[in-house]
RNA sequence: GAGCCAUUAGCUCAGUCGGUAGAGCACCUGACUUUUAAUCAGGGUGUCGUAGGUUCGAGUCCUACAUGGCUCACCA
C-alpha cells in the first residue's frame, strides 16, 4: 500500500481525527431527504427571492461535494446526487462555529446531508441556506478533476464508480439501458408473453456456434459449460406447451474482446409458438420501433455521425439478392462446393477448405455486404450449412427460413422459424458433428434430450434473438459495447 | 492471436536537438459572510508504466515485458 505515503492520502486520513476530535462522526447514520436536488430547482425556480423569503421553505437534502468556494466565514458549496447538483451556503453564525470548522476542513468527495430554506443568490441561482449538516461520509481518495472530468479510459471501466460519480454523460446511458430492458419487457408483457428464468449452467453448451467457458461443479464432480445461448431450453418450454416465452440474460462466450463484443453480454431470447420468422420479423422492427420511439421521441436516429431510420417496415432482402447485388455472383444457381471455392478465389474472400457453398455464400455476405447496411435490414435465406437449428425453406431446401437483422453494419438480432422435425434435427447436429471433427471448435455438438423434446412434438415455432447491448449501442449512441456495459470484462492487475 | 498507437503529479495535459521535471485543476498555509471553473498571497506534492541497453548524461534513443485504446482475425 505504497499509496499510502501519498500526501493527499494522508492528509484526508488526517482529517477523520480531526472531525473526530471537533465530536463529528465522518460517516454518518441514515439521513431523512425531503427533496432531491432536482426536484428542489423544479419546485422553486419558478419563486421570486422575495417569495422564498417569505415561504422559508424547509429541506432536507443529501449528496456530494463536487464544488466548495470558501470566503472565510461563509463558504458556497455544490452538492450532487442522483437528480443533478444543487448550491448550498454554509454560514458559520447559522451552524456554529465546531459545526463550521468541520465544513471548512471538507473534501470535494465527501457526502453531506444538509437541512435548511430555499433562497435565491444574488445572481439569481436557488440555493440552499444550510441551519444543519451532518458528515454521512467522509472520502479518503481524491475525486479526478472537476473541469476535464475522468478520460483515462482504463481508469473509466476499471473504477466505474468514479466515472458515474464525475461523468454524468455515463449516468445517463446506464439509466437508459435499464429503461430500454424495462420498456422491452412491458412490451412484452403486454403482448402476452411470458417471461422465464433457464439455467445458464449448462451440461452441453448448445444453440449457438461459439467456443464455451468450462467450469466444474465440485459435488457432483461434473464439467459444467456456461450458456453462450438460451435456444435449446426456451424451445423445450414451448414443447411443454407455453406457447410464448423469453428470457433476458447473460450469456458467456469464449471468444475475442472487441469494441462490439464482451465475454459476457446479454441477450433476449424469445419463441412464439405457432408463428414463424416473418411473424418475428414484424414484432422485430415493431419492437424496435417502439423502444426509440417511447425512449427517444422519435424512430430517427443518430448513431456516431450516421442518420438511421427505425420507421417501419425495414427493408427485407435475401442473402442471395445481397450477394448478387454487391459481386454478381448468384448463388441461387446449383453451385457445387468447388465451384464455390473457385468463386471465392476469383473475389478474394479468405474461406476455409472444408467450408460448403453454404458457408461461402455467408463468407461472401459477410465480406462484401454486411459493413454496408447502414438501415436497418432483415437478411433473409440463410444456407442449412450455417444454421443448424432452423427449419429449411419449403421451396429451396438448400436455405432456411431464417433472418438477421443488421443496422449500423452490425448485426442486431437473428431469428428463425424453428427446426420441429426431430429426424431432421439429428441430421444437422450429425453434420454439425462432422465440421467438429474437421476443426470447427464452434460447430454444434449434440444434444439428446433436446431432439427428445422434439420427439414429443414441438408446434412450428417462430425464434428471435437480440444483442441487448449491441441494441443499447444504437440507442445511446455509444461507440464501444463498453460504454453500455457497468463492469466490462479486463484483464486482471493482481497487486492492486 | 497480429499490426499500429498510448502510458509524465490525485486528475487533465505540456516537455524543443539527449543536458538533470512543468502548467491548470485538486491539495496545503494565510486573507475573505452572496460565491459559482470564486478571488488574492505563498507552497510542487513525481518509481516520467516495469526491467534492461546505448551514452559523459535518457521522460526523450534501442530492446523486452506489462496495461490500455484502435484496426484486423474470431464472433453476436
Amino acid at each position: 500500500m505504497e499509496l499510502n505515503e501519498n500526501e493527499l492520502l494522508v492528509i484526508r486520513r488526517n482529517k477523520l481525527d480531526e472531525l473526530r476530535k471537533l465530536g463529528v462522526d465522518p460517516f454518518g447514520q441514515k439521513f431523512e431527504r425531503t427533496h432531491q436536488a432536482k426536484t428542489i430547482l423544479n419546485d422553486f425556480d419558478p419563486m421570486s427571492s422575495e417569495e422564498l423569503e417569505q415561504r422559508k421553505e424547509p429541506v432536507a437534502v443529501a449528496g456530494r461535494i463536487m464544488q466548495k468556494r470558501s470566503m472565510g466565514k461563509a463558504s458556497f458549496a455544490h452538492i450532487q446526487d442522483l437528480s443533478g447538483k444543487i448550491q448550498i451556503y454554509v454560514r458559520q453564525d447559522a451552524i456554529g462555529d465546531t459545526k463550521y470548522r468541520a465544513f471548512d476542513i471538507l473534501d470535494i468527495g465527501d457526502i453531506v446531508g444538509v437541512r435548511g430554506v430555499v433562497f435565491k443568490t444574488k445572481t439569481g441561482e436557488t440555493s440552499i441556506k444550510v441551519e444543519s449538516l451532518e458528515v454521512l461520509s467522509k472520502s479518503l481518495y481524491p475525486l479526478p478533476e472537476k473541469f476535464h472530468g475522468l478520460k483515462d479510459v482504463e481508469m473509466r471501466y476499471r473504477q466505474r464508480y468514479v466515472d458515474l460519480i464525475v461523468n454524468p454523460e455515463v449516468q445517463e446511458t446506464f439509466i437508459m439501458r435499464s429503461r430500454i430492458i424495462q420498456a422491452m419487457r412491458r412490451y412484452l408483457d403486454l403482448h402476452g408473453y411470458l417471461e422465464v428464468e433457464t439455467p445458464t449452467l449448462h451440461t452441453i453448451a448448445g444453440g449457438a456456434a461459439a467456443r464455451p467457458f468450462i467450469t466444474h461443479h465440485n459435488a457432483l464432480d461434473m464439467q459444467l459449460y456456461m450458456r453462450i445461448a438460451i435456444e435449446l431450453h426456451l424451445k423445450r418450454l414451448i414443447v411443454g406447451g407455453l406457447e410464448k416465452v423469453y428470457e433476458i440474460g447473460r450469456v458467456y462466450r469464449n471468444e475475442g474482446i472487441s469494441t462490439r463484443h464482451n465475454p459476457e453480454f446479454t441477450m433476449i431470447e424469445l419463441y412464439e409458438a405457432y408463428a414463424d420468422y416473418l411473424d418475428i420479423m414484424r414484432l422485430t422492427e415493431n419492437l424496435i420501433a417502439h423502444l426509440a420511439k417511447e425512449l427517444l421521441g422519435s424512430t430517427e436516429i443518430q448513431y456516431q455521425g450516421q442518420s438511421v431510420s427505425l420507421a417501419t417496415p425495414w427493408r427485407r432482402v435475401s442473402m442471395v439478392d445481397a450477394v448478387k447485388e454487391a459481386t454478381g455472383v448468384d448463388f441461387s444457381a446449383q453451385i457445387s462446393d468447388e465451384q464455390a471455392h473457385e468463386l471465392a478465389k476469383q473475389h478474394k474472400v479468405p474461406v476455409e477448405k472444408n467450408m460448403t457453398a453454404g458457408h461461402i455464400l455467408n463468407a461472401f455476405f459477410e465480406h462484401f455486404v454486411e459493413s454496408t447496411l447502414v438501415q436497418p435490414t432483415f437478411i433473409t435465406g440463410h444456407p442449412v450449412a450455417i444454421s443448424p437449428l432452423a427449419k429449411k425453406n419449403d421451396q429451396d431446401p438448400r436455405f432456411t427460413d431464417r433472418f438477421e437483422l443488421f443496422i449500423v453494419g452490425r448485426e442486431h438480432a437473428n431469428a428463425f422459424t424453428e427446426l420441429n422435425d426431430p429426424i431432421d434435427q439429428r441430421e444437422r447436429f450429425e453434420a454439425q458433428l462432422v465440421e467438429r471433427e474437421q476443426g470447427n471448435d464452434e460447430a454444434h455438438e449434440m444434444d439428446e434430450d433436446f431432439i427428445r423434446a422434439l420427439e414429443y412434438g414441438m408446434p412450428p415455432t417462430g425464434g428471435l434473438g437480440i444483442g441487448i447491448d449491441r441494441l443499447v449501442m444504437l440507442l445511446t449512441d455509444s461507440p464501444s459495447i463498453r460504454d453500455v456495459l457497468l463492469f466490462p470484462v479486463m484483464r486482471d492487475r493482481s497487486g492492486e
